[in-house]
RNA sequence: CGGGGAGUGGCGCAGCCUGGUAGCGCAUCUGUUUUGGGAACAGAGGGUCGCAGGUUCGAAUCCUGUCUCCCCGACCA
């Protein structure tokens, strides 16, 4: 009988073990403002790495970072209809620059009140739409591309940590381009980056395809997305990128001109991924011990516990643990030096390891005096942390041999995890399900995603299977780039079908 | 925002109905004995009960308001 270091279970509460691998693993916590969490040292390392290596692929592909304020005036948002709607709900707005005593309160100075009031941004098309039409003069200004690493909040009714809070951190590429073909090969691009970045650095495997009218983006002509699936089996829209046509252009004045001398509206585009995606790590690769953090984007790949005594043979124990630390860190793994931290902090050995396989450690690495002894140390993988017959997979080998195969051994792990998930993903997309609402009825049954074939309805038609869905509380996630041709008729309307689409519940 | 549940040392809870100014387990600190599957024993420290009013001689307990969290719904790039 295994021993596992959680009290939830995956497979019986899958909403309580969340929150207890978020508490375990110290990735974040509370923070007494509603829908606002505090990320913790963990839980910020891995939103550190994810910047880092998202970070190298946008500037590869020419997109430069800038920052723009956090305040918008809330005028910008006046001047698109659509993305007015899309946000209204949700918007934070400050009215007031002073507070005075009243009562022995605090309170907004009714002399201070803003001309404007400003709106904490929810998103940035407007302030850096505003920008760009500054920018913009010439053919030769284009393609703008730009990236900001930032905060924003959206009021949401009901929060989740990491998954859905008030305020999140995320990077938004906004990009402006000369015509539709060119903004669109942009857009694209983003959403390759997105799954690359999913699939590779996060181990988690994504389908890639464009969302559905009712499901774009306030203001866009077309949103794409990247979907992963959740070991409950539920979609978890993982990253977004819009082609925005000329709509935002429009409102803000984004113009150019041509070589010819005419002047036209610039096509834009918009991107981004957030802390969400951390959620999607734990809900990918979490197990019933806590967080297994890919590799890549772990903070630390390998944490050496030395098993101290408080006594004489402590101190060539933690020599043994540091040239340990210096050899491993002298190895490359995924083209960067191996992230290695020796916990020297003063507490029981057996608490520090569950500490890190809670944490999701990718290797744990313990020296004990036999291992000082025998030139060995015991290594413990977090991708397979026990045996057939339940007991911890922790085995003695000698340090050279280990030295010799750390790095690969870490890439072994990133590469399991996704093969892994992808195998899951896989055999839970059905394809043969004619009958939504019997597939999909009762609450906790681990359904996975409907892949079926339709006629792309809009307006009217389209309403009706949304509003149809929506009783069996699933959505469309979008449909999937690389879906093999289609042939036959329309799920939802009998008639001739163009492509196909993938229905699930979702986050 | 609607319905339900909950806020009491760091964490998890009891006490509340039948007011009398806090208790348990874990964790923490010290000591001793232990130590490669989350140690044992002994001693010690730490909270005025989410916050603000009200009732009362007296409020964790009763009343009102408010904030935050969890579940369901609505909402949701």
């Amino acid at each position: 009988m295994i021993k596992h270091a959680l009290t939830a279970r995956r497979a019986t509460d899958f909403a309580a073990w969340y929150q207890e691998v978020i508490a375990e693993a110290d990735l974040a916590e509370e923070s007494g403002v509603r829908g606002c969490m505090v990320i913790k040292p963990w839980g910020y390392g891995i939103w550190e790495r994810i910047q880092k290596l998202m970070d190298a692929q946008i500037k590869l592909a020419g997109v430069e970072n800038c920052y723009f304020p956090l305040f918008i005036p809330l005028s910008y948002f006046e001047k698109e209809a659509d993305h007015v709607d899309g946000f209204a709900k949700e918007m934070a707005v400050v009215t007031h620059h002073r507070l005075v005593q009243k009562d022995g309160k605090l309170v907004p100075d009714p002399e201070a009140k803003l001309e404007e009031p400003l709106v904490v941004r929810p998103t940035s098309e407007t302030v850096i739409g505003a920008a760009m039409s500054r920018w913009i003069q010439s053919w030769r200004d284009l393609p703008m591309l730009t990236n900001q690493w930032a905060n924003v909040v959206r009021w949401e009714m009901r929060t989740r940590m990491f998954l859905r809070t008030s305020e999140f951190l995320w990077q938004e590429g906004h990009t402006a381009h000369a015509d539709k073909a060119d903004a669109m090969t942009e857009t694209l691009r983003a959403l390759e980056m997105y799954r690359a970045f999913a699939e590779g650095p996060l181990a988690m495997p994504v389908v890639a395809g464009e969302k559905p009218e009712n499901e774009r983006f306030p203001g866009a002509d077309a949103t794409y997305s990247i979907e992963a699936m959740m070991q409950d089996g539920k979609a978890l829209q993982a990253g977004t990128s819009h082609y925005l046509g000329t709509t935002f252009a429009e409102a803000a004045g984004i113009r150019y001109q041509d070589k010819d001398g005419n002047h036209s509206l610039c096509h834009t585009t918009s991107w981004g991924v957030s802390t969400r995606l951390i959620g999607g790590v734990i809900m990918t690769h979490g197990d019933d011990d806590g967080l297994r953090c890919p590799p890549q984007v772990a903070p630390y790949q390998m944490v050496i516990v030395p098993m101290l005594r408080d006594n004489e043979e402590d101190e060539a124990i933690l020599d043994y643990c540091r040239s340990l630390a210096a050899e491993l860190r002298g190895l490359n793994a995924f083209g960067e030096p191996v992230r290695v931290l020796l916990d020297t902090k003063a507490i029981k050995a057996s608490n520090k390891r569950w500490a890190w396989v809670k944490k999701g450690a990718p290797v744990i690495v313990e020296v004990g005096p036999r291992d000082v002894a025998g030139g060995n140390v015991a290594v413990l993988r977090r991708d397979r942390l026990y045996k057939d017959d339940g007991k911890l997979n922790s085995a003695f080998i000698p340090r050279a041999e280990f030295a010799g195969k750390a790095a690969a051994l870490l890439e072994e792990i990133q590469t399991g995890l996704f093969d892994e998930a992808k195998a899951r993903l896989d055999d839970n997309i059905r394809r043969d399900v004619t009958d939504l609402e019997s597939h999909f009825k009762g609450d906790d049954k681990f359904v996975g995603w409907v892949e079926v074939q339709w006629s792309r309805p809009t307006g009217a038609a389209l309403d009706k299977i949304v509003q149809q869905l929506k009783t069996l509380k699933i959505t469309m996630r979008n449909t999937p780039m690389d879906a093999a041709p289609v042939d036959g008729l329309c799920f939802f309307t009998g008639e001739p079908a163009v492509e196909r689409i993938l229905i699930g519940r979702t986050y």
